[in-house]
DNA sequence: CTCTTGACGCAACTTCTGTTGCGAGACTGA
DNA sequence: TCAGTCTCGCAACAGAAGTTGCGTCAAGAG
């Protein structure tokens, strides 16, 4: 009985996780030139260096390449600030995150990731947990401003990072006007403002 | 010289206009069953009694048609509230959006309509001033607060009617979790005790 | 090194999407 | 009512998108 082989074993070696890779990243490139309708699996392929059956061999639909590619470029890790109060904290995760959206690719990119979980079943809810859990990951800063005195302790976390982070991503996806620092820091300090019960301006 | 037809003369007559509506509704209709990526063009045409080539006629492509169908079912108006005081505007306003985004198809058409912005080139900028209008169509809730004297005179109303709205966006396009009627009220609060210096909360 | 297994390239194929030309019916103005 | 257009339906077509079977090559275990 040699070579028994586990069931479903993958091969993480070489070739395979750069093929990977080259596709996912390719997808990006082609997503930010001509936006998802416009985005051809068998173009992708021909720029990851790759042929067309093995994109889908390993993405049988579209909506689940742009998924997957859009989640690698989504990986970088946000830092959760810690500046010692809360109008600084919020200030600089609304500055980082406005920093990822337009970063690459601008709304075209930003919008795609929406068109994508449009656009599959399971996708849509796969997705919404994801960006659930990125907005959990900044609560902290509310939950120190509480224990600083700064905001009353029936203030909910989730509510005010949403708040700030939804008025970027409404630019971004809808009106497509420019994130300049000055619409971020206001939208920062309003909120911040409406947490600790101080006027913003 | 009888007949001198006017040139480019559009017959707004009875079949014409017809066939559009129902184009465009079953467009909807589609949309908020199979989603942007799966919906086609024939399966709308047979929804709408209509050939095919009728609608590839007035509507080339597919995010136009999307838009053109997104356009129409968004021209409902939203009504201005005026209740006298910042909160209770805010508050009216965010459950008149929110009534509208999860109104019909809920997240999947609202995510369908930023695909569609993210598939064509001229849409996207279109789109964007569309949307840019529609906010601007709420201002006046905040200047009728400086007039009031409960917000300070260097308030952005832009920024207010933006912040106010985008998280309920971001529930709709990114998260899709349920605007459930706490949340839109907790967000109107906060927004509107920024804004006028006072505690949310 | 050698053997086994999984992943990729290739080509042919099927299916779906979008296009074109023409004839018939519908709308408008006189 | 009647003529002049405009729009639609129809069918045939061109091209892109997605699928399948098989041979070859790379990765990993002994």
């Amino acid at each position: 009985m040699t070579h028994v082989p586990r069931v479903g074993a993958q091969r993480p070696g070489g070739r395979a996780a750069r093929v990977r890779a080259d596709v996912l990243g390719a997808t990006i490139e082609v997503l930010d030139e001509v936006g998802y309708d416009q985005l051809g699996v068998e173009e992708v392929a021909r720029r990851a260096g790759v042929h067309k059956t093995t994109v889908y061999r390993r993405w049988p639909t579209k909506p689940e390449l742009v998924a997957d590619a859009v989640r690698v470029t989504a990986e970088v890790e946000i830092p959760v600030p810690d500046t010692g109060a809360l109008t600084g904290d919020l200030r600089a995760l609304a500055r980082a995150v406005a920093a990822t959206i337009s970063g690459g690719g601008g709304a075209r990119r930003a919008r795609s990731i929406v068109a994508a979980a449009a656009s599959a079943d399971g996708l849509d809810e796969a997705l919404g947990r994801f960006w659930a859990a990125r907005m959990a990951l900044a609560t902290p800063i509310i939950e120190r401003a509480i224990e600083r005195g700064e905001v009353p302790s029936d203030c909910d976390p989730i509510t005010v990072i949403e708040t700030t982070v939804g008025a970027l991503w409404l630019r971004a996806l809808l009106t497509g006007e420019p994130l300049d620092d000055a619409f971020v820091v206001a939208v920062a300090d309003l909120v911040s403002a409406g947490a600790t019960g101080e006027a913003s301006s």
